[in-house]
RNA sequence: GCCUCUAUAGCUCAAUGGAUAGAGCAAACCCGUCCUAAGGGUGAGAUGAGGGUUCGACUCCCCCUAGAGGCACCA
């Protein structure tokens, strides 16, 4: 990355150590490309005597002020040969900033590399050589999908995406509660409405799901329900009763069956799917060993898990009805899991009620396990929670997913008089970005007038911009505009993955035209939204790191709302095609520019987008 | 009671310890239909209260208030 340059000359001049420099990305465009504090901070630490960086040169050290030490370091810098092939300016601003303005050449390069690597653009090798089991979704059968759940696999599958992009081999893995207490009440309440088979997979999940509130409210009002329903549990548990399985099993593949067909519509495809009646027995054995080694205790009748000791909270492995909980269940997760994929880490997209859960869990599994300590992740994600009133399938009173889908298509079809096909692109785009662009530990407050929205900063915004860089570049009749290059950008298959901007890369005649027009190396030339625009794009890369490291899809949404608002900004002041105030001499020229300018913003968003797991119609 | 998280504009959300705290929606006004009006511009509007650390705090620490979640046989 260009920043790095910069970085390493910063490194010499004082002969610090990298990762003492903190290089930042001003959101004020006056103050440069790259901005740095270094010298505040060198200078407070020099002040206090409290340095733990070293500085080599004695000039720096008898600076009388953070401002005159950032001026002596930036004269240091300006005599730097390899700064200066990228850097065109160093200032001093502020109370002691040090500002960097990449130079023209850099700007035009980095427009030709997003425009040469198109959809590898962005990418990265940090994480090369790594794995990642990423688990998300777990919805429970016999209960409703909900908009939480919806959530849960936009960030899971956006995180994968991320992960993935940096060159780590990313395992995507649902571990879905097909035994237990929640299944028991669901099949009591079948047996009390009597059973019925709709017929079609949202029927039956709509009948699952009134058959489970039946169930809850028994159990939590009714004595003798509650008992029916812990008999009903532990038949399941140990298989005892043909019919009732027989129930179980029918009843359980309409919910996967069900479940499918929404991961479908949003694009995820799990490579594993896990079930806790897979991995309970082999979890209650471990505990039992572990019981052994003194690793869990019994505790009036049940067996736990001391946290206590490790200043957590003690929890019930095993009931002292002998049933495996939940956490046991984990236990034996976890070693499948590890057995299968031999993983670096195993990232649990999980909302924040668990999280005190996963600290015990965690603890536990280490003490068991002391191979995996440290490799198991719990990325938290916040609630939906509905503006008026709770969600809880427990009463019914919840906003399911694909209704959440279907409503916001409708009305993209009602008020743009959408296509199909189109519309649910659309409504996929809104309702994902609704949910991404949010911090991840952000609890939603749930309005579908006022969480989905379709203009400003949305997704239909964000494709409404590539639509109209497409519709740009499409107009353009070059010779070498081949039909098979059509064919790949915008027509049929997987737009995901196709370049949009092959058009333009399909032509270096018309690059090389480009690179010849003057404002490429005087950028000073150029009008604001240009430069603006322009000077996005190194950012992209840097970006993606960002996003990465955090596991912060929100990052990546901010900067493609930037980009796309800078293009709009600029789309609206000055015409691609055609500008009738530039000199008449100039104008191929300047037309090839903006040109490139337009299709590195398409192939960004693009980019961008296909790592939040939203497609871009070629039109809207 | 103990633990964790959250509190930013009327509403919904941004802001890697940095420079003038950014957007969208809603409301006001304007541009615009010769490349897609799902667009662009202008003005108005905010860091819950009080301390502290720092050259500098929405950000870190303490305390208070309010909300959410968790704390033994649910998942």
């Amino acid at each position: 990355m260009i920043k790095d340059g910069i970085i390493k000359a910063l490194e010499k001049v004082m002969g610090i150590k990298e990762q003492e420099i903190h290089l930042e990305t001003p959101e004020n465009e006056e103050f440069g490309d790259y901005s740095s504090n270094i010298a505040l901070q060198l200078f407070a630490e020099i002040k206090n005597e409290k340095s733990k960086v070293k500085i080599t040169n004695q000039n720096l050290k008898d600076s009388k002020s953070p401002r005159n030490l950032a001026q002596k370091l930036t004269e240091e810098l300006k005599k730097d040969k390899g700064l200066s092939e990228i850097v065109e300016q160093i200032e001093v601003a502020g109370p002691g900033f040090i500002n960097f303005r990449l130079a023209g050449t850099v700007l035009v390069s980095m427009l030709k590399e997003v425009i040469e690597r198109a959809d590898k653009f962005g990418e990265s090798e940090i994480l090369k050589g790594s794995k990642i089991v990423v688990e998300f979704a777990h919805p429970n059968t016999h209960k409703q999908f909900h908009i939480g759940h919806l959530r849960n696999i936009c960030t899971g599958e956006a995180i994968c995406r991320i992960l993935a992009a940096n060159g780590t081999k990313v395992v995507r893995v649902n571990y879905q509660g097909d035994v237990g207490l929640h299944i028991a009440k669901a099949i009591y309440g079948i047996q009390k409405i009597g059973f019925e088979d709709p017929g079609d997979v949202k029927g039956r999940m709509a009948y699952l799901g009134k058959a489970y509130v039946e169930g809850s409210q028994d159990y939590e009002e009714d004595e003798d329900a509650k008992e029916k329903i812990a008999n009903i549990n532990k038949k399941l548990y140990e298989k005892s009763d043909p019919e009732l399985l027989e129930l179980y099993e029918a009843t359980r593949k309409w919910s996967l069956d069900y479940f499918e067909t929404i991961y479908k519509r949003v694009y995820v495809k799990f490579d594993r799917l896990y079930f806790e009646s897979e991995v309970f027995k082999l979890g209650k054995e471990r505990v039992l060993e572990g019981l052994e080694k003194g690793i869990f205790e019994r505790s009036e009748g049940a067996v736990i898990f001391p946290g206590k000791k490790f200043g957590l909270h003690d929890r019930v492995f095993i009931t002292s009805e002998d049933v495996p909980t939940y956490e046991a269940k984990d236990m034996g997760l976890a070693e499948l899991q590890f057995a299968e994929y031999n993983p670096d880490f195993v990232l649990h997209v999980v909302g924040p009620e668990q999280t005190e859960y996963f600290r015990v869990v965690f603890k536990a599994l280490e003490a068991l396990k002391p191979e995996i300590k440290n490799k198991e992740i719990h990325i938290v994600y916040g609630w939906v929670r509905l503006k008026e009133g709770k969600m809880a399938s427990r009463t019914g009173n919840v906003v399911l997913g694909e209704w959440l889908l279907d409503e916001v298509k409708e009305e993209i079809i009602k008020t743009y008089k959408s296509e199909e096909n189109v519309a649910e692109k659309v409504a996929i785009a809104a309702v994902k970005y609704s949910f991404l662009k949010v911090g991840l530990s952000q609890e939603i407050a749930f309005d579908i007038k006022e969480s989905i929205s379709l203009e400003g900063n949305s997704g239909p915004y964000l494709q409404y911009t590539v639509a109209r860089t497409n519709s740009v570049l499409r107009k353009v009749k070059y010779n070498s505009y081949s039909r098979s290059q059509e064919n790949a950008a915008f027509q049929g298959g997987d737009e995901l993955s196709s370049d949009m901007s092959s058009s333009f890369r399909g032509n270096p005649a018309l690059l090389a035209r480009g690179g010849r027009h003057k404002n490429y190396n005087n950028y000073k030339d150029l009008k604001p939204e240009e430069l603006s625009l322009l000077r996005t794009f190194i950012h992209y890369p840097e970006v993606v790191e960002e996003a990465t490291k955090n596991y912060a899809p929100n990052l990546l949404c901010n900067y493609l709302y930037d980009v796309a608002q800078k293009f709009n900004l600029f789309y609206q002041k000055h015409g691609i095609l055609k500008d009738e105030s530039v000199r008449v001499e100039e104008q191929e020229s300047v037309r090839d520019f903006r040109l490139a300018l337009t299709a590195a913003t398409g192939q960004i968003l693009k980019n961008g987008l296909y790592l939040l797991g939203i497609q871009a119609p070629k039109s809207m």
